[in-house]
DNA sequence: AATTCTAATCGTATATTTGCGATATAAGAT
DNA sequence: ATCTTATATCGCAAATATACGATTAGAATT
């Protein structure tokens, strides 16, 4: 009982969790790409190049955009999506900072 | 039927996607910065500082080593941990290099 | 008004993750 | 030899994620 303690930890180690969440999916990490290569950013675009079914992929964009890396906007009967530059730059910038972080502290091996 | 269609997508996607996971939980950042922060790198410690059974952190230090973040090493009656360097390095900078991509690319939004 | 096209959502099956207690293992201490 | 002590592993329960087909909803076309 009691699961997903998630709520325990700090709220930086839950937000760098949730972004490493987003992309923790190979097909998720795929529509970034796309998404980047392609400034038309539609949705059915995805789905033609994706192994996946329209249905899969169309939660996965759900996901993306649930975690704020990317932007969905509707347009007449398609779905316009795209990059958050702005949420995706932050959250890079947070990755390097435990990174470097991290490796300025000590970057000799303990064991 | 036919289920995790991960192996449909490239290496590199795939990679990336695992490092991500391996990173998708706050009690695994926590063990990270941990790990960082004191060189003794003995589990108990972690067991000690995280609101978790010793069992799952256990399991959370098993699934960094598996990915290939941390080293173990049997240490007497204990394990000491660290931070395996090259690996995270190796990880962190193909993140900036698809970080980087993405950005050039594109960096004004289409929608 | 009926049809078509695009994308979201629902329902469902299966797989994976998360968490814990109990147990096993292995080294050190008594 | 026995008893701690530290950690890994096993077995299980609950939660979450992944995937799909079917359905729905809305806009554009006929």
């Amino acid at each position: 009982m009691a699961f997903h303690k998630k709520e325990e930890f700090t709220q930086k180690e839950q937000d760098l969790a949730a972004f490493a969440k987003a992309m923790s999916h190979p097909a998720r990490i795929a529509i970034l790409k796309i998404l980047a290569q392609r400034n038309e950013c539609i949705c059915g675009e995805i789905v033609d190049v994706l192994p996946l079914a329209q249905s899969t992929v169309s939660q996965h964009l759900k996901e993306l955009k649930n975690a704020g890396l990317i932007d969905g906007t509707v347009e007449g009967p398609r779905s316009c999506y795209c990059i958050n530059w702005k949420a995706f730059e932050k959250f890079s910038s947070e990755f390097n900072i435990l990174f470097n972080h991290l490796k300025v502290k000590n970057e000799k091996a303990c064991c």
